[in-house]
RNA sequence: GGGCGAAUAGCUCAGCUGGUUCAGAGCGCCUGCCUUACACGCAGGAUGUCGGGGGUUCGAAUCCCUCUUCGCCCACCA
């Protein structure tokens, strides 16, 4: 594989093959898929390889069918995870980005970027990936640039970005914000520590329940549920909160489950969303404890000041149990919300962040999908996605980060103005006052950028020829994972800024596993390099593994111990395609003379054999079957059906029986030559979305291709109703039993390999005689025969068997023969038959059966058992014949 | 806590609208073959209470209920 493929590649990119430009204009409809931009410093993992693999296949496939395809690439800038990688880099020369400042910061992450390039786009050609590389982009250039800030302006103006004052979700390591969405909930055994709160004037306490005890030094309340009788006379009076000494009141809040815990709870505007909402409806004030690095603030006792947040739980729990104060420990589980770049556990902190109103944006994203214009593949995830929009919260978009695109908001500092301005372009003086303005420090959400990709890399808001062309695209390939952080979120800015749905077919395919099911990541060491695999069995090899191993909506499982294993089917049909390849070819007249005059289509149909009817008819049916599962998405039964095809039909049927026609000059020669040349022709265009490096390189080896020709470029086979030969493929198909037949009475009496031996064969049907006699010489071949008798032999010793439409077959062994051996198998295969025609007497003799099954399924089972029958009497003839007892 | 998916050969999985692919494929395993396209191959073969139990039906791997195990998603009971 490694001496074609990366010359194949070059070749197809040299010709702009990938292009839809490189076709003829509107010589077909456009098909669109946009490829979901790995990060900008991503190495390529399995699960990149599947996906585009995935895409690559479809795109590949409708390319082949005469749509201008176009596959549209590009990188994300990846805000957390590149600035991430960057200042890891800095902390390795004792540096953090705040000793470079930001302007030198991110020039640092744009060097980054550029020196390493987008390694992942090579990564993907090298698995053969025909994206239109001459489009890609990357979610920083200035175009996509002014889209960002041409959707954040429209959408403040539309009132649909706001900036707000909550609870939000923030990583402590990462230093920002972070949606809910990038939020990973992990269920953890913690615990629940039952605090005894004393009332203010000494009279009582109130035991409360919490999971993160720090923050009670941020407590302004407990609430109580208004109906609880328990409280009902503590409601408006106060509580000593221990440790800080401060008088906090109770209240009384529907929001409180009496029956959780004691029914009463601390609560935290500052740390905690729904203590937040207490926290309004009673307009308590909120006293934030912590830092950004979730160590407690200066807003408490000195001797908390600066612990981080996990010691001053330790010590706060330690006082309070000094103090006679902690009730009780539980073992509680529950789920703790991890960030998903750095898997830091998140604190909800109180800030200022800018947000997207959602439920406009949702309304028109869930009609789509209630009104059918929206298909998910496996459809149950389209629930999924429903339940996403009906329970959708607002976007925290603005992040406290310096890679990315900066929010384009600027306030102005001009006493007695204060005006915030929103625009499109940078501003050096407020547009009220003329005074200084400064912009918001913040960036927004990569996926802020991501979510506009199926117009923005079309060049949107600017009205090109590709926006008109290749808007609205097609489909979604894409792993579940992101259906929320950034499938929705294109189908709801599609619906918002462009009027229609990006795409109409969404195909969330599985995750790649091990063998224990667990996720392929870094950390665990359980990942496979698709370069790897490449390299050893061949991009062709990796990816009919990955289709192969696929089905709708089922993860893939690879054993990264076993490459061989996961890999081998690949590799080895891979091996058999191209010796089969190289077989046909070394048999075929030289390129000075084109096969177009023997082409089957004008070769008359009396010249064909029975094996050639048989053999055009399967292509045929594979055609049909292939297309079929390629357009429902079900590329594994494709890649099955074409394995079958090529392996079964092709290789160990046809070409086997064809070979005395096709050495040298023999009669019939260019009959077989042109039904194999024609049907193997039709396996490679079926199989060249799935391998495509291979089949270009054989395709283009036969006679009367161009230099220029390319299959990925070939039109697509069609089925041919002149194929259709339902006879040939039952009468051929009583040849191949036949010849299995023998083969086993061979094997099962060590008849050795070089032994010919007789054969005779009693059938009723005139069809399977004729069948006998039109294959006689390939029956005789590939069975190894000296002699094929039709009709009943007066031997009595040798093998015997029954094929499905009753036929019997009696080889004779003469005295090679155990008799006593034979006996035993005819007596196993009379007793089966048996069973059988007994069983079956019984489905017949009842008549509910009789009476409720279709007509067409009762003659169907009567005919079953008359062949039986007539088998078991035919070898109990043969019993006598031979003496068993 | 809610919802969803999976369980079929040693392993990874097909089996779609109950009855002709009905018990299958690939890998692995066993036997025999270096038969000149291919040993990454050829020929032949073994292996299954279709997770357990119940039900519907003339008929269930397939539909329904239930249990068990595994996995995923969602969720502000502190």
């Amino acid at each position: 594989p490694s001496s074609i493929e990366s010359e194949l590649y070059q070749w197809w990119t040299e010709r702009a093959l990938f292009s839809p430009d490189s076709h003829a204009p509107g010589s077909g409809q456009p098909y669109v898929i946009m490829m979901p931009p790995p990060n900008v410093t991503a190495v390529l993992h399995m699960g990149h390889g599947l996906n585009n693999t995935v895409q690559d296949v479809l795109i590949r496939f409708e390319r082949m069918r005469g749509r201008r395809a176009l596959w549209l690439p590009g990188t994300d800038h990846a805000g957390i995870a590149t600035q991430n990688v960057v200042e890891r880099e800095l902390a390795e020369e004792g540096l953090t980005r705040f000793d470079l400042g930001r302007d030198a910061f991110v020039e640092r992450v744009w060097a980054h970027v550029r020196e390493t390039g987008a390694a992942i786009l090579e990564q993907l050609k090298a698995i053969g990936s025909s994206a239109d590389w001459s489009r890609t982009y990357f979610t920083l250039d200035e175009g996509l640039s002014r889209a960002v800030r041409e959707t954040f302006v429209r959408l403040y103006e539309e009132g649909l970005v706001y900036r707000g004052h909550y609870i939000i979700n923030w990583c402590p390591r990462c230093l920002t914000a972070l949606s809910n969405e990038e939020v990973e909930k992990e269920e953890v055994d913690g615990h629940l520590w039952h605090l005894r709160y004393p009332l203010g004037d000494g009279s009582g306490q109130v035991t409360v329940a919490t999971t993160r005890p720090e923050t009670m030094l941020g407590d302004t309340a407990v609430a109580v549920h208004p109906d609880d009788e328990r409280y009902r006379g503590l409601i408006g009076r106060e509580i000593r909160l221990p440790l800080v000494d401060r008088l906090i009141p109770i209240v009384a809040d529907e929001a409180v489950d009496p029956a959780f815990g004691s029914g009463a709870v601390k609560v935290t505007p500052a740390h905690d969303p729904a203590d937040f909402d207490i926290g309004r409806r009673h307009s308590l004030p909120s006293i934030d404890v912590m830092t950004p690095e979730a160590r407690i603030s200066l807003a408490t006792p000195d001797r908390f000041q600066g612990l981080d947040r996990y010691e001053a739980r330790r010590q706060v729990v330690a006082e309070f149990q000094a103090a006679g104060l902690l009730d009780r420990v539980e073992t509680h589980r529950h789920a703790v919300g991890h960030c998903y770049r750095c898997n830091t556990v998140i604190e909800p902190r109180l800030s200022d962040q800018w947000f997207v109103r959602m439920e406009p944006l949702a309304r028109p994203a869930l009609e789509a999908y209630r009104d059918g214009t929206l298909r998910f593949v496996p459809e149950r995830r389209g629930d999924d996605y429903s339940s996403w929009l009906e329970g959708i919260r607002d976007w925290c978009i603005s992040r406290q980060l310096w890679w990315g695109h900066r929010i384009p908001v600027w306030y102005c500092d001009a006493t007695g103005c204060g005006k915030i301005s929103v625009s499109r372009h940078d501003l050096n003086a407020c547009p009220g006052c003329g005074g200084p303005v400064r912009q918001d420090e913040d960036v927004l959400d990569t996926w802020f950028s991501s979510w506009l990709v199926p117009f923005s890399s079309l060049g949107w808001p600017e009205r090109t020829p590709d926006l008109a062309t290749y808007y609205p695209g097609h489909t979604m390939v894409s792993a579940p994972e992101i259906l929320f952080f950034w499938v929705a979120r294109m189908i709801m800015s599609g619906l918002h800024f462009m009027g229609r749905v990006p795409y109409t077919d969404i195909y969330l395919h599985g995750t790649v596993r091990d063998t224990q099911h667990r996720k392929m990541s870094k950390s665990l060491g359980n990942g496979i390099d698709p370069l790897e695999v490449v390299d050893k069995y061949g991009a062709d090899a990796l990816r009919y593994s990955l289709i192969s191993g696929m089905s709708v909506g089922t993860d893939v499982i690879l054993d990264p111990n076993d490459l061989e294993g996961s890999f081998a089917a690949g590799r080895n049909f891979a091996n058999k395609l191209w010796n089969a390849g190289r077989f046909i070819l070394s048999n075929l007249p030289g390129p000075a003379r084109p096969l177009a005059g023997s082409h089957p289509r004008v070769i008359r149909r009396d010249e064909l054999t029975l094996a050639d009817r048989w053999m055009i008819a399967r292509c045929d049916a594979t055609v049909v079957e292939a297309t079929e599962a390629y357009q429902r998405f079900r590329l594994n039964e494709a890649a099955a059906a074409i394995y079958r095809f090529i392996w079964s039909d092709l290789a160990d049927w046809y070409i086997e029986q064809a070979k005395p026609r096709l050495y040298g000059d023999q009669p019939g020669g260019d009959v077989a030559r042109a039904v194999v040349t024609q049907t193997f022709d039709v396996a490679l265009r079926l199989l060249h979305p799935v391998m495509p490096f291979i089949t270009e390189a054989l395709w283009r080896r036969f006679p009367g291709r161009s230099a220029a020709d390319s299959i990925s470029v070939a039109r697509w086979p069609r089925p041919d109703a002149r194929a259709h030969d339902p006879a040939a493929v039952r009468d051929f198909g009583v040849v191949q039993e036949l010849v299995g037949a023998i083969r086993a009475i061979r094997a099962e009496y060590g008849i050795p390999p070089g032994q010919a031996v007789r054969a005779a064969v009693t059938a009723e049907s005139p069809a399977t005689v004729a069948a006998v006699e039109q294959e006689r010489g390939t029956i005789t071949r590939l069975a190894k025969l000296s002699q094929l008798t039709l009709g009943e032999s007066r031997e009595r010793v040798g093998g015997h068997a029954a094929l499905s439409d009753g036929t019997a077959v009696f080889v004779p062994l003469g005295e090679a023969i155990d008799v006593g051996r034979e006996c035993g198998r005819l007596g196993s295969e009379v007793d089966r038959l048996a069973r059988l025609v007994q069983s079956q007497e019984q489905k017949l003799g009842n008549e509910q059966f009789v009476s409720r099954a279709p007509s067409e399924v009762v003659e169907r089972e009567r005919q079953k058992l008359t062949t039986w029958k007539e088998q078991r009497e035919v070898l109990t003839r043969k019993r006598e014949l031979l003496g068993c007892v």
